[in-house]
DNA sequence: AAGTTCTCGGAGAACGATTTCCCAGATCGT
DNA sequence: ACGATCTGGGAAATCGTTCTCCGAGAACTT
């Protein structure tokens, strides 16, 4: 039915499609009577802007393709609603493209939005290595901000949360509990959070016991792995286990609550991340929390700048710095997971805020 | 640069776009010889087919939006993943839309949507009342399909869980546990969900206790009701608190847990949902799995169907059957989260399968 | 052998906006 | 008062496809 087109409006505004163009876009000054004229026309046709004719004369679709590993992680979610927040408010669509964490989906994946003629890419790549070659081939093309990942250096702009700082407050969180013998359970590969978290843990890690570094296990960032891990390295009676994300932490938790040991008093778990269900486990996670709001926000910005022309310039990287949210997991001091302070910070725990950070 | 248009792989292959473009698309016989021209000019130029220009001129945009209530509430990330995948195999791409479970919002969204041109929608509405004008005003416009909360009878095409089976499943096996006093703790609201588990209890839980039919609690869909929800019955001595959803189930068992009660030995507690938090709890929740896969096929099926004519028609609602979930909370036949059995099929447990259900 | 169908290919009109020219009249400068 | 600039507006090209005509020749039909 709403087939209204720009011809109808100047047909009866009686004047050229040309002028209802330049009213509407503003691309040109129009004589105020004529203005008025074509405003009344288009409300009361009810007339709405065609954006695929729009897109294919402009050359740009107002569109973001978002390619994530798989949104069934719970770190995800929250990031696809800040990003599409903050895209909205630019007039922006975004595109989502699931990957099953293969890097072949993934290539598939952005292929298929480029030929969509998306304006730019959102990516938070599955590896670090085999995503390499798709990314930079989609970002010779358009715009792209990698999120969340890396993907090699220099090969477009991201915007990371700093992992090893992460690591870092942990630690010292542990020394400052008086924790000495820390092992750390982590996960293989060559994802760019795996890595940096293994990383940091091997270098900070003798600050709490300088002869024994701490056993490292690796496996992938998965709750059945962390109930795994524990078993491998309980025979080294650690008293605090680092995890590489929350799923693992959570694994591990349940793991140690299924053996009868006490948990923060003979073990203390970290995890990484503060998914949601951080909070609701017995002890609550002790983890570091992704400033989420804040790396959509940047990427967002990162995209606008190169979206507004900037083409050149060398790839820019923001890292973003994390927090520590301490829980049960790893002090007594902090009460369980119905503790109202730890228990409310689950985003779909209370009505979410309507205008957040921004 | 990739700039290659139908008019260069005519100009390559000797002949016109329109032979082109018949030989790509198929749509009439070309003779051999000259298709096999033409191929080889398409990828020897490495041609791509412009997506918006051939919208623009078949009016098909080959995309779908998606609008949700809240991408965090943990149980979407999965029935996006399904729908995604489900609408690629027919080449369609998905925008996504959220709503901060505000029906303006949603019906921002929409619009903005419709402008976009999308070929359909599917929509899981915010709210079964205020959702409706939106929702029916856009369905006169495109093929909409409701999903898993209905909205108004004769709107559009729905494909929802059978609530009412679903708490059905959870009385009977509840009776079968000799539970005899149980409690309903659901939402408020005219969601559909909300109402028609409510209903559901109501009339099924005479089975249990003819004489004494049960208290009812109504707040919201939140962790933070279930746990106060808990201190509003506990005066009746429940054996059996029956939850309208899964976070609401998670929020009793840790009020419960906090106060020292038994679960399940003293009072049950079971939800809905089965999201993947609800196998992680200790001891895991009995819930309602929502069929979330045949969901999405079912979703995509009806899409196909409406996208491919068959305009007229009256509108058709698909409800299936939900499965009962036993965990932990609601017997001690089964044993705690990190039971195999029960902790496995969190959806991100464990690699996910490369062909489900389809 | 003439008429009829069939097959393959091209020319060109849409699709609905943006944008580049170009022109008429008003305003300005000197 | 006359040329130069400025202003508002229209005609038409363009973006890259798809699709409708149309025509030329080959293959049938009778």
């Amino acid at each position: 039915m709403a087939e209204v087109t720009l011809r109808d409006v100047a047909r009866l505004s009686g004047c050229s499609v040309a002028t209802v163009s330049r009213v509407l876009a503003g691309s040109r000054p129009v004589g105020a009577e004529t203005a008025r004229r074509v405003r009344a026309a288009v409300d009361s046709l009810g007339y709405r802007p065609n954006h695929v004719a729009r897109a294919l004369r402009s050359r740009s679709t107002g569109t973001i393709g978002l390619v994530l590993p798989q949104i069934t992680n719970p770190f995800y979610p929250t990031l696809v609603r800040e990003l599409t927040r903050a895209l909205h408010t630019h007039d922006r669509a975004v595109i989502l493209a699931d990957c099953d964490d293969d890097p072949m989906t993934e290539a598939a994946r952005i292929d298929a939005l480029l030929a969509r003629q998306v304006d730019a890419l959102l990516v938070v790549p599955v590896d670090e290595k085999r995503s390499v070659a798709a990314v930079t081939a989609a970002a010779a093309r358009v715009p792209l901000v990698l999120l969340d990942r890396g993907c090699g250096p220099g090969v477009a702009d991201s915007v990371v949360v700093d992992n090893a700082a992460g690591i870092q407050l942990v630690l010292d969180h542990l020394a400052a509990a008086g924790r000495r013998r820390p092992c750390f359970v982590g996960a293989a590969g060559t994802a760019s959070a795996a890595v940096e978290r293994r990383a940091a843990y091997e270098s900070g890690v003798g600050a709490l016991d300088p002869r024994a570094p701490g056993r490292v296990e690796l496996g992938e960032f998965s709750v059945e792995w962390g109930r795994a891990a524990v078993d491998r390295v309980r025979a080294h009676r650690p008293d605090a286990i680092v995890c590489a994300n929350d799923l693992i932490a959570i694994g591990a938790l349940q793991r140690l609550r299924q053996l009868g040991v006490d948990v923060p008093g003979e073990i203390a778990v970290t995890g990484f991340d503060d998914i949601p269900m951080a909070s609701l486990t017995d002890p609550g996670v002790t983890t570091v929390r992704q400033p989420v709001a804040e790396l959509a926000a940047e990427a967002a910005r990162l995209l606008d700048r190169r979206l507004a022309g900037e083409k050149a310039g060398p790839s820019r990287t923001v890292r973003l710095g994390p927090e520590l949210i301490v829980r049960g997991s790893s002090t007594t001091d902090c009460t369980g997971p119905a503790d109202a302070a730890s228990g409310a910070d689950a985003a779909w725990d209370r009505k979410p805020a309507k205008n957040p950070v921004s």
